[in-house]
DNA sequence: ATCGTGCTAGCACAGATGCGCTACGAAAGG
DNA sequence: CCTTTCGTAGCGCATCTGTGCTAGCACGAT
């Protein structure tokens, strides 16, 4: 072997600059020459890690989703469910600005997918295993006692996939309300140990 | 005034032929020359109506945000809180082909504003609105009695808001989750009538 | 010292892109 | 009638795009 570059670090770097660009001047400013220059390469290096476009936004778009998994990983060891529920909804969410690049650089590929068929699969295998863990955070909750027995754990687990989701978007749009997403995050887990409205009817709320 | 042409009508044809490319094609197959085949016009008839392509993508999103608004308002007649609630929402998500197609190029030209400043501020804007009605909602459920006074407005107005975008999000991935949306929004809707978690304990929630 | 290979550098090309500009048409005003 | 004005049609240009291709370079193993 000559002349060793680390290439796994190389795609990295060059996967950033693309991070940078499309927060920067968007998705359609991203073309081969834009990238090479904002990763400091020629248009002959850029190529050689990343033969055609496709492969390199599906390498950034792998990135995002590798970076969001290694993350939430570090948490997986809290013992207390609700913790462990708090510490790994906080962490999905965009925020700090590295968090806020990766999750607009993900709708951004998201949007192109239509052009390129394996953004669409990358997108919709993270989309799943997103929910997943919605649905097994519930889970856990309810092993704990801290879902309610009269809660469904899959509507509970859409329910609590979709406020992240939202959430995640506003933050996106508004970096100011992350306090309140905090406290949102917290009183959605804390209603989770209450009663389904259904099971048992709402006690004085229909007056007043 | 010479040969008339309905400007409104023809500018509305252009901007739906943008939806379509964005959502077959993805954002950065939308070029003038791309819009103008579609739309069945000549390069310099579609310049006519939008002289550059920051014209073009602004009104496309603007139609958007119209389109929802007036699907919007004609619900604001209904008199029941709750109901009123629940059909401003189900008309916000997008549950059939044309709302998805909406949503998809709302956030496709979300994606393209850092190289449209204009763009950003429509979606700004929208952004806002979107969240002021959501806490209007929840300021009308109110004061029928259906928000249980133990809850804040602006909490759940952003509780509200967040569930809304984030099952939209979902329902643009997967159109299969339509039936779980509606029941989705009706539990949460349900929800806020029962006493806030943090004021009344939960009853025997901690046990199993 | 030599050779093979991983990497850089860059040329070339066919096509697309945004936009400035002009020429022509048709229709409504005078 | 003629003139004004709106809309159509389209040429041209400078620039950018993705990708194929070929030299050369530096280095590590032989």
């Amino acid at each position: 072997m000559p002349r060793h570059i680390d290439q796994d670090r190389r795609r990295t770097e060059i996967a950033e600059a693309v991070w940078r660009l499309v927060v920067r001047e968007g998705v359609s400013a991203v073309s081969l020459r834009t990238v090479a220059a904002e990763a400091g390469l020629v248009l002959g290096s850029l190529r050689h890690s990343f033969p055609t476009k496709a492969d390199l936004l599906a390498y950034s778009m792998e990135l995002v989703h590798e970076r969001v998994q290694e993350r939430v990983r570090r948490h997986l060891g809290v013992r207390d469910a609700r913790a462990l529920a708090r510490a790994v909804l906080l962490e999905v969410l965009p925020l700090d600005e590295e968090r806020r690049t990766e999750l607009r650089v993900n709708l951004a590929l998201v949007v192109e997918s239509p052009a390129h068929p394996r953004l669409a699969e990358l997108a919709g295998a993270a989309q799943t295993a997103l929910a997943q863990m919605c649905r097994d955070l519930c889970g856990h909750l309810g092993s704990a006692g801290l879902l309610h027995p009269s809660r469904d754990v899959a509507l509970e687990g859409a329910r609590l996939h979709a406020l992240l989701d939202g959430t995640a978007l506003h933050l996106l749009l508004d970096p100011a309300a992350v306090p309140s997403a905090e406290q949102l995050v917290e009183a959605h887990l804390r209603e989770l140990a209450t009663p389904s409205p259904e099971a048992g009817p709402a006690s004085g709320a229909a007056r007043r």
